[in-house]
DNA sequence: GCAAAAGTGTTAATTATACACCCATGT
DNA sequence: ACATGGGTGTATAATTAACACTTTTGC
């Protein structure tokens, strides 16, 4: 026995929702698709599965291809399976989240061929296929995800400050926070070490920089911070 | 263009981690499997994607055809995806989990051409591929995803007393919960009616029945019911 | 010297935890 | 009358939320 015989063969896919955060604004990495149908429209990065790789290496493949990145945060998100969603053949798509340092992807950035460009999450170009759903699903989960773990921290470079950090929160979260209440919470986690430096582009006073403890990041993964804001509705 | 030409297609298959409550334990469904490999070794109850269903209408017809059951709570869980999971043939796999009142289940009951027996989590046969990774994953969610969400009515049937619901609970987390405290939190929610009757088996007195108020079950099912233990390694 | 952002402390409100007794009923 | 499980209240601790002033420094 060598197969399953008759049963039917689909296509699969990955495609990566690439997040990254500018200093103000929660940003995705689009691509110009280079090929039909659908080609030159707006896009997330994506590819065929190929026989050798699991769904993950494919992800961590096309996020390289695009970025030139490695060890990049990421995480399976859905399995999209709609079967007309590809007008050409069926094809299901199993979408990945990133989180990656957008500056990063600067310095990396010399490959053109993708036109990749980033959109703020509230100035979306139309998108191929099921995208914007992907979307749309990506930014719930990491909300979610990062109201319990602390993830948020990969979007940002090695050192940052605190009125960082909290600009980034209040980005992904669309609101505002505190600083007093904001800068005690994420404190006490632990896990950040405070540098010696300071950063002063964005203030006269300066901001000292912090880093991530690795070891605790590690260890502390499963943290929760709740940043979940309450619902209202619970009278 | 009606096809992506010389990429490679895959099986894809659906298995279901199908969770019941007999009062006592969390349990699995499993089956023995009908067909080679690994025929007659227990397994999650699974099938190959067809052309014409997306994923959750695969995993809803095999739970269907397992228990005869429809519009059962059901979630995607992950894709599984290793090249060599299935020895025959390439076969990924979109594991989806649900949760059924096992007494519907056994009303049902009348196939037994899958040879189904419920399993406690502690006392899980070895299952063929990566069944156990999978179900692994699954109780993991499920502890992640009820402590947020009140998803383990499911579980239960329509009416049910505080006792029993503890019991589902203390089952999940395998530990145990001050009566006076769970029933406070339980009820703070809003989210169930008391009954005018009592459960009368399992005790002399009598517990009262509640039901679930569906139309806020539905609206608040975004509550926070934060029953995830902390942890402790955050000095 | 003043504008702009960084940094820090206290109080009140809410929520979570710990804990013990009375109640109803079948035997 | 007693054993069994059901049901409830209160006091304390922990956490979260609200809020305002001082510091630094480049201009």
């Amino acid at each position: 026995m060598t197969s399953y015989g008759k049963q039917k063969r689909l296509l699969v896919a990955v495609d990566c929702i690439i997040f990254g955060f500018d200093g103000q604004d929660l940003k995705v990495l689009l691509i110009k698709r280079g090929f039909e149908p659908e080609k030159g429209n707006w896009s997330l990065m994506g590819g065929f599965v190929q026989p050798e790789e699991s769904f993950e290496d494919a992800a961590s493949r096309v996020l390289k291809q695009l970025t030139g990145l490695e060890d990049i945060y990421m995480e399976q998100l859905y399995a999209f399976s709609r079967p007309t969603r590809d007008p050409i053949e069926r094809t299901a798509s199993i979408a990945y989240f990133a989180l990656l340092d957008i500056n990063q992807y600067h310095r990396q950035q010399l490959r053109h061929e993708f036109h990749a460009e980033w959109f703020s999450l509230s100035q979306m170009p139309e998108l191929i296929f099921d995208h914007t759903e992907m979307i749309t699903m990506a930014k719930e989960k990491l909300r979610y995800k990062a109201a319990i773990h602390p993830i948020l921290f990969e979007l940002l470079p090695q050192k940052f400050t605190i009125p960082q950090l909290q600009l980034l929160y209040e980005g992904v979260y669309e609101t505002d926070f505190d600083k007093r209440n904001f800068s005690r919470k994420i404190l006490s986690l632990k896990l950040l070490v405070k540098q010696k430096d300071k950063e002063k582009e964005s203030s006269k006073r300066g901001a000292f920089y912090y880093k991530l403890d690795k070891r605790r990041y590690n260890a502390n993964f499963h943290s929760f911070l709740n940043f979940i804001a309450k619902p209202h509705n619970l009278k």
